[in-house]
RNA sequence: GGGCGCGUAGCUCAGUGGGGGAGCGCUUGAUUCACAUUCAAGAGGUCGCAGGUUCGAAACCUGCCGCGCCCA
């Protein structure tokens, strides 16, 4: 076994290397196996065009721990990579380095663009991919994917196909959210609200009779030249008599009607509001009920266009304005009020968005949202937290229906040929050259892509080989559990689970693990504007990938958002400091070794203690993991191993290891050996390389620990009476208190006069001797059963079933010695008030669990004789004062 | 306007029916013997407020206050 290790772990000297290693064995290939369980997970693809950033870090850190824990229990596990063609987002990127060049995407014609993107992304789309290598992430590389591969495109043509002829998909003029900026449409759910300030206009719209005029409330002064009609509340009794009378619009001095719609909120502004379909969502609804022509008078890079007049060309805040003054020269203008309200922006570039009527692809929602609202009710899809299932529920019941179309380049070209000669539309899997209904080869392919979220939707079964019925879609589909953060539960989760309804008959997943956003120190989300981003491969650059992989694991709670901090940073660095000097301690001491099962009649108190302990945190390990309670299993790992196995177990265990008892040596030798191992597997997911550098160092079975057999909990290993070891280490923290309020110095070696009155405690006592010496700095003890001749000058403390004195040699401060008796005394007498109060209430006795009274009873029997004791000692303090 | 979450030690957060926890910070002491990225000891909390359910509430229910998020 190695010796010569450094004092403090290096991850920069392991970690590629172990990665390098697990690769070449082929350890992350997940083999179908029908002798095993399959275990699958598909990552939520990154965008080909990114970096690696802290969401990313938290959600593969965490399907890495999943995939990783299962692997060992033997699962065939599949964790399939891939990325995503982010239509919007590497548009961009290319257009941007194009610019650089004082060109365009026009000036290269859609041919040589896309043949830039794809350079690019030949270039660029491999950094977040090994990213995720450097986090330690176990991905089956061989099947990788891509969203735009030829498979995955194959995928997305039958479901268009397929979802056309079902009548799910169809084309149509309806009201779409435009960004002007990026010139395409986006989805509802690419809209983001924010509250705002602006000013509420009121404007006069004259009636026609002449008759006065009606004052109609809006923000929005400028689609006053698209308005088609002016409406009210049918239970308004202010406008009751107004109702299909004329008006004619201001400035553009044509006739329009006063309608009746529920859908106007009498509170807001005047309780009349104007109509204008071409440019609001709910006007266009509005629109369609009452048959009102639409009218659009902003073009698509949001100036006013050839229906606004005279102001044509002018851009729509601009023409805001201008309006206005307008209104006010000519008499319209009323007033004008603040209001904060709600707007809409790209959620790309943060331009306003503009709502505006054109021809567009839709997928129809209502009938697909059904089936995909049933299986979360029937819980076939289970959200963890639960909570978030009221969230998607929420949505997919008020779904609307769900634009398709982009007006960009990258991505699925819509797979729809329209005919110039017979105006029909061809849709194929194939790329056609001919009408299907006229025959005639003047057709031209729809220039628009699908959303990138169409492909991303079939992920779950597209990438396992969909359409086509391949043995890896046998086997490893439906997949077992998608871990994602909150904010794509709408963009993503939804889409999955009603797109594999449809297509394979049965949800994507059975469990969807949300995980919350990792802010900044001071809980503002992290954001490159803001520049206050943290970035990954700094901290594995710094401190290694399983440093960072604890730190996001642990104290936080699945769909919390959580701080980065870089003390949390620093505490799992220093933990895997702890596990690699834990190791090195065995591995300096263990000589020749030679592990072999443990024979359990040989066992000492300490052993059978310590060997229960890691029983019951494999346990409480698998069953957190098993519930996807991740930081809870990280934490009970984490105490255990720091907190029992080092501090107490590791301390012990040098008693024997220095000792020259040969068979107490090596029995110790073979439970420290295991224990650490066993240890280190549980480990292993949270952090992978440490783990496999030190278990490559030990005994072991196997190639790699990634790969070996998950701890099970043992029976022979529940040994009764090792709790008998908390009176030991009890006894310990007693003799240290003192010795600490007292100031004695560890260097000094005190003895100690034990008095007890328990001949079980005796024993236990006795037989650990060696343990109190070395622990607490004893030289000896002097056991006493009855009244034990105390030195007057001497400090003691009451542990259950015994008090154990320490005389100090003239130096006892009498006075402090009374204050820590009288602290402790008040310490019993607060506990023995709570028991005594649950004892005497009859309700607890008749109505609590026999066990639980039983506890409450035998704890006010031990703290009733510890405060005797310590009432007696302190008598006998006073006294001697006095 | 509707919904959800949070409020626990100085800070950041776990805990969710039966003696209030962790990390960091703070105080005191310790270093040839795995680790100062360490060890030992300690201080620090009417678990946001008010009601209720219960033998028993930080946890469950209701209301309120404060903060945040999502949807419209």
């Amino acid at each position: 076994m190695q010796k010569n290790l450094p004092s403090t772990y290096n991850p920069k000297d392991v970690e590629d290397k172990w990665y390098e290693f697990w690769e070449k064995e082929n350890l992350f290939y997940a083999k179908r196996d029908t002798n095993k369980q399959p275990f699958t997970i598909v990552i939520p693809p990154p965008n080909v065009t990114g970096q690696l950033h802290m969401g990313h870090a938290l959600n593969n850190t965490l399907q890495d721990i999943l995939i990783r824990t299962k692997r060992m229990q033997g699962y065939s596990a599949l964790w399939l990579p891939g990325t995503d063609h982010a239509g919007i987002a590497t548009e961009a990127k290319v257009k941007e380095q194009l610019a650089d060049e004082g060109l365009s995407k026009y000036d290269l014609g859609r041919e040589k663009f896309l043949d830039r993107v794809w350079e690019w992304k030949e270039k660029y789309g491999g950094t977040i991919i090994n990213q995720l290598k450097k986090l330690g992430s176990s991905c089956d590389w061989s099947r990788l994917r891509f969203t735009m591969d030829e498979g995955l495109s194959k995928a997305v043509r039958e479901v268009f196909v397929l979802l056309y002829e079902k009548g799910l998909i169809y084309r149509g003029n309806y009201i779409v959210n435009w960004c002007p900026t990026c010139k395409t449409t986006l989805s509802d759910i690419e809209v983001e609200h924010e509250d705002q300030m602006d000013k509420l206009y009121y404007v006069k719209y004259p009636y026609k009779d002449g008759s006065g005029y009606m004052t109609v409330a809006t923000t929005r002064p400028e689609t006053i030249l698209g308005d088609t009609a002016v409406a009210v509340n049918p239970e308004d009794e202010r406008y009751r008599d107004m109702v299909g009378k004329t008006l004619i619009l201001p400035i553009m001095g044509k006739e329009i009607p006063v309608i009746a719609d529920s859908y106007v909120d009498m509170e807001f502004g005047t309780g009349a509001v104007k109509v204008t379909p071409g440019h609001d969502t709910n006007d266009f609804e509005m629109g369609l009920r009452h048959d009102l022509p639409v009218i659009t008078v902003i073009d698509d890079s949001g100036f006013m266009n050839e229906k606004a007049g005279k102001f044509q060309g002018m851009d729509r805040f601009d023409c805001r304005k201008a309006l206005v003054e307008e209104l006010q020269r000519d008499g319209f203008f009323e007033k004008m009020e603040d209001l904060s309200h709600s707007v809409g922006h790209c959620y790309r570039c943060h331009t306003t968005v503009e709502p505006t009527v054109s021809k567009q692809w839709f997928v129809k929602m209502k009938p697909l949202a059904e089936p995909a609202i049933e299986v979360v009710k029937q819980g076939k899809v289970k959200f963890v937290p639960e909570r978030f299932a009221k969230i998607y529920l929420n949505w997919l019941e008020n779904i609307r229906d769900w634009c398709i179309s982009r007006q960009l380049w990258w991505g699925h070209r819509i797979p729809a040929w329209y005919c110039k000669e017979c105006d029909e539309t061809t849709v194929s899997r194939e790329d056609v050259t001919t009408c299907h209904k006229c025959g005639s080869s003047n057709i031209e392919q729809d220039p628009d892509v699908l959303d990138t979220w169409f492909s991303s939707a079939l992920w779950p079964f597209s990438t396992l080989g969909w359409p086509e019925a391949t043995p890896d879609l046998k086997y490893f589909y439906p997949t077992s559990v998608l871990v994602t953060a909150y904010d794509i539960i709408f963009f993503w989760v939804a889409r999955m689970i009603f797109s594999a309804i449809e297509f394979m008959e049965q949800p994507p997943f059975e469990n969807v693990v949300i995980t919350g956003l990792v802010r900044d120190g001071q809980g503002r989300k992290m954001s490159k504007s803001l520049g206050n981003g943290i970035d990954p491969l700094e901290v594995i650059d710094k401190y290694g990938a399983d440093t960072l992989r604890f730190t996001l694991s642990t104290g936080n709670a699945p769909g919390n958002d959580m701080r980065f901090y870089w003390e949390k940073v620093e505490a799992s660095r220093n933990f895997a400091n702890k596990i690699w000097n834990a190791s090195r301690f065995m591995m300096m001491n263990l000589g020749d070794f030679k592990p072999s099962e443990i024979d359990v009649k040989r066992l000492s108190l300490k052993d059978r203690w310590i060997l229960k302990r890691i029983n019951d945190v494999t346990r409480d390990v698998t069953d957190s993991l098993e519930k996807y309670e991740i930081g809870i299993a990280a934490q009970k790992i984490y105490d255990f191993f720091w907190s029992e196995f080092c501090d107490w177990y590791i301390e012990m265990a040098k008693i024997d290891l220095y000792g020259e008892n040969d068979k107490a040596k090596r029995c110790t030798e073979q439970v420290l050996s295991t224990v650490l191992e066993q240890a280190l597997k549980l480990l292993h997911p949270f952090m992978p390389f440490i783990t496999e550098e030190i278990w490559q160092h030990i005994p072991h079975e196997g190639n790699s620990i990634m790969t070996s057999p998950w701890p099970k909990y043992r029976e022979e290993w529940e040994f009764e009476d090792a709790d008998q070891m908390e009176l030991v280490m009890d006894a310990v923290r007693g003799i240290r208190n003192i010795r600490a309020e007292m100031n004695v110095p560890p260097s000094k070696k005190a003895s100690a006069f034990a008095r007890v009155s328990d001949p079980s405690v005796m024993n236990i006592l006795k037989s650990n001797m060696e343990v109190i010496y070395s622990l607490a700095k004893v030289s000896e003890i002097e056991f006493e059963t009855e009244t034990l001749t105390i030195p007057h000058k001497a400090v003691s403390c009451v542990i259950k079933g015994a008090e154990i004195f320490i005389p100090m040699e003239g130096l006892v401060d009498m006075g402090t010695e009374i204050a820590r008796l009288e602290k402790e005394k008040k310490n019993l007498e607060n506990e023995i008030n709570r028991v005594n109060k649950k004892l005497g209430n009859r309700g607890f006795l008749e109505k609590a669990p026999q066990d639980v009274v039983e506890k409450e009873q035998q704890k006010q029997k031990d703290y009733q004789a510890m405060l005797q004791k310590v009432e007696q000692r302190l008598k006998m303090m006073t006294d001697l004062v006095e």
